[in-house]
DNA sequence: GTTCAAAGTTAGGCATGCCATAATTTCGGC
DNA sequence: GCCGAAATTATGGCATGCCTAACTTTGAAC
């Protein structure tokens, strides 16, 4: 029985370039570059180009020198395949074990890398193949499709706009424990009351209350508006 | 603030070096030779003999030069720390997420090293700080005490002899599936009705039906003997 | 006590993986 | 065509953990 050429599995910083690459170039399939990818990974351009170089000769991306990375079909695969271990893990530790919003990212960080396809399965299926992790973000499917849903940011509306706050990053924790601490979450139906301007606060009603959204804050929470 | 000295982390490596030296000092204390390690942990004598050495400059072991290791209270507790994960994880995997008996072992093997305490913690109380994993092997508490109860092999009794099948190790999957396909598992009464000399098999009834059980395994099986 | 085999150790290397600094090249707008 | 920014190469370091080969120690047999 002739050996396969087998691919060697990839290691924790493969995955995580290719994560990378997939966020930045805008969850799609344009070229990312280097000093980018570099600073996202907190590593130096050198050590980025480095990486770059071996992700090409593995074919999860084509590397063109001074004109940025793209992912291929299987470098994509590989990013969204970690991409659903890590909201699968997101919405199974807090949905069956009960961490807390803002812990879960830090959590599904690490086992992302070291979930085994089955457990992916039984966890997928225990949790009725979800759409969504905890922070809105949505999950790619079995056989990775993913679908990007175009949002607003709650920055960007004026008074009177109604909406319904769907997403937000899951790395900042600060931001995550702020909201979850005030009751909201993705899923939550809003009124925009007032906003000052140049990057000041936005005031919005959800239920019965309405809080205060510095401007960064409003400017990560995205939102589907009302039509 | 003066920087602590800061214990790096503990590899995989050392992790399975502590586990193994525990396993094989009789869940004790007493010195563990090289190359016994060396054969559980499937490298060279002269492997071993070097990763020993450097337990032993971590603080987490006593090497005696040509008079095998011993592990330090901070070793011990590292390997109950990783004992205590396995089994925990062990036992969450079959009873949460349905993870067939006879695979919960090969998972436990790689979540073990990346547990967090605090997902450690949600699981022991989800499970109600449980006592002993689905193989029957004690699970060391919160503050790492275990208790080893002795008990003799099913091998080991002659016709006639009552008990309960209590425990078998978790690493040999054929076994375990055979069991598990019989419905043998820890917990179980049964009675000798007959058995081979010469390592030969026993015959043992469980409930209504006797199982022949084969030298090998019936010298596996870790029994309480009924007085 | 000497001897000798087994057990154990050291010496020296190799492979992988990932990062860094320094020096150089390329790009693209002006 | 020049120039600064971006990117790349060239080199090297360090951690891990394994190996083979050669040596040393131990302890039991005699």
């Amino acid at each position: 029985m002739p050996l396969e050429p087998k691919t060697p599995a990839p290691t924790v910083a493969v995955e995580d370039y290719a994560k990378a690459i997939y966020a930045l170039s805008h969850d799609g399939r344009d070229a990312v570059a280097t000093t980018a990818l570099a600073e996202r990974l907190d590593v130096t351009p050198a050590s980025a180009s480095a990486m770059v170089k071996r992700l090409d000769e593995m074919g999860l991306a084509r590397h063109a020198p001074y004109h940025g990375v793209e992912l291929t079909d299987r470098g994509l695969q590989l990013a969204l395949e970690v991409i659903r271990h890590h909201r699968l893990l997101e919405l199974y530790l807090a949905e069956s074990l009960g961490v807390p919003w803002d812990r879960v990212h830090d959590e599904a960080e690490v086992l992302e890398h070291v979930l085994s396809e089955e457990l992916e399965e039984l966890i997928a299926v225990k949790l009725g193949d979800p759409e969504r992790d905890p922070h809105g973000d949505p999950i790619p499917s079995r056989d990775l499709e993913i679908v990007e849903l175009p949002t607003d940011t709650l920055a960007s509306l004026e008074p009177g706009a109604r909406g319904r706050f769907v997403r937000i990053s899951d790395s900042d924790p600060h931001m995550l424990r702020y909201l979850a601490e005030r009751g909201i979450a993705p899923g939550a139906d809003f009124e925009i009351v007032d906003k000052q301007p140049f990057g000041g606060p936005s005031f919005a009603r959800f239920g019965d209350a309405v809080h205060v959204l510095g401007g960064e804050l409003a400017s990560r929470m995205r939102v589907e508006v009302e039509r």
